[in-house]
DNA sequence: TTGTAGGCGTTATCAA
DNA sequence: TTGATAACGCCTACAA
């Protein structure tokens, strides 16, 4: 009945007789032992937490991801510290330091690193850093699975005999992966003989404005056909927007948007959608995390991953003439 | 130059002359030295970290009241951690109990524990435990706020006309919120005389078997006017139905659904709600939690909270004569 | 197979 | 005002 022998029997390593084993088990009931994990944690130099660090915990679109990295943490022994990074960089720089001084484990990004330097400096410290694109060699992983939905939406849209479409996102620039969305759709269209444009709805929020900006480049000569939605959470805005400017879907114009929902499902027009899951992405990041913390080899789960597709509805019909 | 001084330097408890305390600081900035927490939880038996129980993370309405519990914890040096419920009692109770192992302060829950004794054995091991109708005198808090939301809801209905109205909910019983929503529900019609019946929707998905559930009530003599969709997740599965069973809204049936969002005010017909953000809820509870730990006044905030409130918008309408 | 003892990095007590 | 020292509870090499 020494510490030394309860750790060895709790722990399972060192040799421990049948029958004291069975003592210590039932005086651990007994007495409602519960080993203290701060001790352990100065003890062994793992605190057994990964953080995770959500760009905007209110989009929803992160959730999933959130659910990923807590499926498999908790699987494996593994408790869970969120922060949001609220969209902005200094919000998201003071909740990685505030990871560090927690003491994660590791550290799981959803996306690219919006601060390289702080990440390097968590790295060095010997913090595991993984983000979906973490030793990819041709490119983003990311961007890569969703170039697949991207693809097959601009086929399915030049099919139907769009020749002039416009890409709608709130801000011309949001975060590398939007950046490389936008650069992804630039290359798609090219070649195909479709010319692309940008409309950049910015802080607008009224139905009307929006509607403006959107009667002006549905209704003209040369009209865009075709509208893009750079985000489900977008979609929403430009919605009213296009009510507000009387544009009927798909009869004036056909829309597309990122990201799916049973509300775009059940929308009307139901809405076509670049549908893609980040689930499965934090899944297998986490796995390959805990495999690093755990001296296993890295999961061949990312490669596995299955790409982002283009599921058609109603709210994409043939251009007008 | 001993650890001491450092201690009290960085800790602001305890005589440290200016000279010493400039010179502490520049050798910490020097060094990037970082104060264990591991250790100073071993020390203090404090871990400065408080556990949240999400009933179901993927169920949008509780991401408000996680980044409640975030604000006011990162606010107060606390880290979260975020456990997930998966609406399964037993998941639930592993998920507490990880907390408990992990060490937790405290830990918020969005809602009435659904194992009233296991709380009680994690506040008997010293582990602060809240949820938002914690010590309150009269019933429950989030039941009263909603209850508010409920009423403007029901007089708006019976002053255009409808004397039959359906709820509409996934399961007969689903929690004790859920249970009491439908409580209230019930005496908020009565005495207003209009007859009150449920639909239970179950696990069915198909549009067209929740369209013949609807269309059973709605299109039969003495039908009902009125459809209440229980929660906000139910809603766009509803709208489906009500789409394949060609039920017009407003026209045939008024709709009003539990909780907002973009997407209800986005659609056709905009959807009028009874909008409750837990949000706010959240932050008085963690305030209130923390002020448990840190030995303050629990705040007033809970008292102060806004209560439900009734958003007509254009899916409801007079009732058919 | 079991027990003893040292140390992980803090903070708090006490003596200088 | 500072420094030495003793815990906090666990794990683990080593001795018995």
């Amino acid at each position: 009945v020494s510490t030394a022998t309860v750790s060895r029997t709790l722990s399972g390593r060192g040799p421990v007789s049948e029958a004291t084993r069975a003592r210590v088990l039932r005086a651990v009931q007994a007495l409602q032992y519960l080993p203290s994990a701060a001790a352990r944690s100065l003890r062994t130099q793992r605190t057994m937490t990964i953080g995770v660090l959500v760009p905007d915990l209110a989009n929803p679109v992160f959730i999933p991801f959130l659910r990923g990295v807590q499926h498999v943490a908790h699987e494996r022994g593994y408790a869970v510290l969120v922060v949001d990074g609220q969209r902005s960089l200094a919000v998201e720089q003071l909740a990685l330091r505030r990871l560090r001084a927690q003491g994660v484990d590791a550290i799981v990004l959803a996306g690219p690193a919006r601060d390289a330097s702080l990440v390097a400096e968590l790295r060095s410290g010997g913090i595991v850093v993984l983000d979906p694109d973490f030793g990819e060699a041709r490119g983003s992983l990311l961007a890569r699975l969703e170039r697949a939905g991207t693809d097959a939406m601009c086929d399915a849209l030049a099919a139907l005999g769009h020749r002039r479409v416009a890409y709608v996102a709130r801000e011309r620039v949001s975060g590398a992966l939007g950046q490389r969305r936008w650069h992804a759709m630039r290359d798609c269209w090219r070649g195909r003989g479709v010319t692309l444009e940008r409309v950049i709805v910015g802080e607008r929020r009224a139905p009307v404005e929006i509607g403006g900006l959107i009667d002006a480049v549905v209704r003209r000569p040369e009209p865009v056909t075709a509208l893009i939605c750079a985000t489900h959470g977008l979609a929403p805005t430009l919605l009213r927007g296009l009510r507000a400017a009387a544009v009927d879907v798909p009869g004036d114009c056909s829309l597309v948007t990122y990201g799916d929902s049973e509300w775009a499902e059940a929308y009307r027009p139901a809405l076509s959608v670049v549908a893609f899951d980040l689930y499965e992405v934090a899944v297998a990041v986490t796995a390959d995390v805990i495999a690093h913390l755990d001296g296993g080899l890295p999961s061949q789960a990312r490669a596995l991953l299955r790409p982002a597709r283009f599921v058609p509805r109603e709210s994409t019909a043939a251009a007008r003439a």
